[in-house]
DNA sequence: GTAATGATGAGAATAAGTCTTGTTATTATT
DNA sequence: AATAATAACAAGACTTATTCTCATCATTAC
């Protein structure tokens, strides 16, 4: 896989994304950059930088959102917002447990929780609201 | 929403299931019972035992996998064979560690392994695989 | 018994993503 | 530098899982 300029420009968009980036995200930013760029080029590309590990992706509903940052880490989903954050937890103590009771072998923990958000809990109090 | 006969059957079709079936399952099992039924009805009828609560699903890829098991439990996913098997572990010490780190209210935890199951992991020895 | 509500089948529609084909760049080889 | 080999591209057809529409039939409420 050579680094093709729109690749870089794919890339460059997944990685400066504050959040969690759809293809479709992804497909309007670059065309900022690249106008004439295809829908197709960007699914393949981000197809490929998932598969050359320089992307991680989580699938939201059915739709797959991509992520720039490679280092383990799990995720928050407000519930109201919707939005999905990134938070840091450390999964030994559930590898452990899991270790102790079953006769897998554990390659990987996905920590997901639910709940509402700081900013939607205060929205909630100011619209009376008890979530 | 009252009992009809379908969405009873398609409830026990569940139940009875012992992995976790995909909506596709779900229609060819029903229809050994009911053979005119209609693929949308098994798809009306799941959603809305989903809303009623009486069933949850899984997100598998892109499709959604159905589950009779109401009790709350993770799931661990073979990465060899594909297989998602239910299990039980504890989210106590990950919801304490992320409600000490951040500010948000916590209303569930999921918890998704992944690794090898016991069987693939003799099945990769008999073949002398290193995985 | 008639109105209102819910359930159904058939098939069209949708959403997200993948694949195909013919063409154009880029890189490697001489 | 010329040519061959490899990778990237656009456009649009295709796929998969699911949802929607709508006309019809069944149940329950009054």
């Amino acid at each position: 896989m050579n680094r093709s300029p729109k690749r870089v420009a794919i890339r460059k968009v997944v990685e400066i994304a504050p959040d969690h980036p759809t293809a479709d995200w992804i497909y309007l930013q670059v065309r900022e950059e690249i106008p004439g760029i295809s829908l197709a080029t960007v699914y393949r590309n981000l197809k490929q930088l998932l598969d050359a590990g320089h992307l991680k992706a989580v699938q939201d509903g059915r739709q797959l959102r991509y992520d720039g940052n490679l280092e383990r880490h799990d995720h928050f989903h407000c519930s109201r917002c919707g939005r999905l954050t990134d938070i840091h937890l450390d999964p030994a103590a559930v590898i452990a447990q899991a270790k102790e009771r079953y006769p897998f072998r554990i390659d990987e923990a996905r920590i997901e929780l639910t709940g509402i958000c700081e900013t939607c809990s205060h929205a909630a109090q100011n619209e009376g609201i008890r979530t």
